[in-house]
DNA sequence: CTATGGCACGGATT
DNA sequence: AATCCGTGCCATAG
């Protein structure tokens, strides 16, 4: 067989190799759930409960980042710090801070499960820790809609805090994505929206009278009985209403933005939960990147020293079983390392490629593929595919999204895309969007463009805004 | 006649 | 080897 004390990186056994590839495809959670498993089955494999950083091996002081790894070597540096933490973990629908309900009934109330979840990750580093159980008390209050059914009063004193501390949470919680969630009302999670948006673009002036006085109307399309009890023209008024009906969601919990009655829940996969964590560092804007690549579980797995000593001692007829079980656990521990050590590389690199898109926006994604990354590192393009596969990062701006979106190859042209029909003054034909695209350096094919309209939710251009 | 969406094919990517 | 993506052709709607 093989031996059992090398300190190698690479992979140096078939067996050591296929364990390594499927660990390296699974998400956080998952990983936590093989490394638990494995503990439970395994007397040889110990965790050590001291909290060391898995990156520079120095003691962990309570605290869950490693105060070393995330300080920066140089203020200046374009290389991004990155560096493995440990921290907390949802698994599934069980365990972890928030309390779950236990099998979900039917496939909408999981859907609810895993909204509370995805939206308290977001808000979990702005949210005192005394105000978790609060936060967490009011996401799993919530209906179906993603709205508050109960009123904050109410809530209020069932928990005994005052008002005001619940509605600070609250206000974190509506502004996280989806925007609006965890509002009383439809009013109250649209208005927030709106004041969202304001920030990005263009709002018409009347919108948020018409939601606050006018709600019931809007909802009749009663449009000319609006405009009268708001005092304005009724053009003013329909354009708000189309405004709202167009950007705005009454109901945070269906995410199909733009479309209304059909509750898309939004094609590909949707993650909730990331498995890296991607912030700049103080707030300097040019400074470095960091990276946080979350470990599943706190102190360190090893090899039980005990259980070594125990071999020598043992009879040659149990000798056998127990070596077994060490060199499963010598195996386990090393594909871990090995798995983060890769992982680290790839988003090292990654980091450092897509900075721009990172900062700034969609626009500023380059197109890289899985296969050239894979060249850049020498290692095998399988290699990165399944890193990259299953993972979700959580970018600085608290979006959380895929980690294969970093190498979407269209993704920079649909936003550009999305760009040019935002700003455009009448709508253009998708012949006519192929030259702007053209002008500014995207080639792409008129079918296609009229593909990525679909993808982003836009109209053609007919059904578009015909007037203005 | 123009603008779009459906189907399907070929090449790149995983 | 399987899958995804861009694109061309053609039918259809306006």
């Amino acid at each position: 067989m093989f031996q059992l004390h090398y300190p190698a990186l690479k992979p140096l056994t078939t067996a050591h190799l296929a364990q390594t590839m499927s660990l390296l495809s699974l998400t956080a959670g998952e990983l936590r759930q093989q490394i638990e498993q494995e503990l439970a089955a395994n007397p040889a494999l110990e965790l050590l409960e001291e909290r060391r950083c898995p990156t520079c091996r120095r003691l962990l002081q309570g605290k869950s980042v490693c105060p070393v790894c995330s300080r920066p070597k140089d203020e200046n540096s374009a290389e991004p710090v990155v560096f493995i933490s440990p921290r907390d973990v949802f698994v599934g629908s069980g365990g972890g801070g928030l309390e779950a309900s236990d099998e979900p009934e039917d496939a909408y109330a999981a859907g609810v499960e895993e909204l509370s979840q995805y939206v308290f990750r977001q808000i979990a580093p702005d949210l005192k820790p005394e105000d978790r159980p609060l936060a967490a008390h009011l996401l799993t209050s919530l209906d179906e809609d993603g709205l508050l059914a109960t009123p904050l009063l109410e809530l209020a004193r069932y928990l005994h805090v005052s008002v005001g501390r619940l509605q600070a949470v609250q206000r974190l919680i509506q502004l996280a994505d989806p925007v609006g969630v965890g509002s009383s009302s439809v009013e109250e999670a649209l208005l927030v929206q709106l004041e969202v948006l304001k920030e990005k673009c263009a709002v018409p002036p009347l919108a948020e009278r018409v939601i606050e006085e006018g709600m019931a109307l809007l909802s009749r399309r009663q449009y000319d009985e609006l405009a009268r009890v708001l005092g304005a023209p009724v053009q003013q008024v329909k354009a708000a209403a189309r405004f709202i009906g167009e950007n705005l969601n009454p109901y945070p919990a269906r995410s199909a933005w733009g479309e209304t009655r059909p509750s898309r829940p939004r094609a590909s996969e949707v993650y909730y939960q990331p498995d890296m964590i991607i912030s700049r560092l103080n707030d300097y804007p040019d400074g470095p990147l960091m990276v946080e690549i979350i470990l599943p579980i706190f102190g360190t797995l090893r090899v039980n020293p005990l259980y070594k000593q125990a071999i020598q001692e043992s009879d040659a007829e149990h000798k056998d079983a127990l070596r077994g079980d060490l060199e499963r656990a010598a195996l386990f521990v090393k594909c871990i390392q090995q798995r983060n050590h890769t992982i680290l590389r790839l988003m090292q690199r990654v980091v450092a490629l897509q900075r721009d898109f990172i900062l700034h926006g969609e626009q500023y994604l380059r197109p890289i593929t899985r296969a050239s990354l894979a060249r850049e590192l020498e290692v095998h393009e399988s290699t990165i595919s399944r890193a990259v596969a299953n993972k979700a990062v959580q970018l600085p701006n608290g979006k959380i999204i895929p980690l294969s979106s970093f190498f979407d190859r269209s993704l920079n042209v649909r936003a550009v895309l999305r760009e040019i029909i935002h700003a455009e003054a009448r709508p253009m034909s998708d012949a006519e969007l192929v030259g702007k695209l053209a002008e500014r350096g995207y080639h792409v094919a008129r079918r296609t463009v009229a593909k990525y309209r679909a993808m982003e939710g836009i109209l053609p251009s007919g059904l578009r805004q015909p007037d203005f």
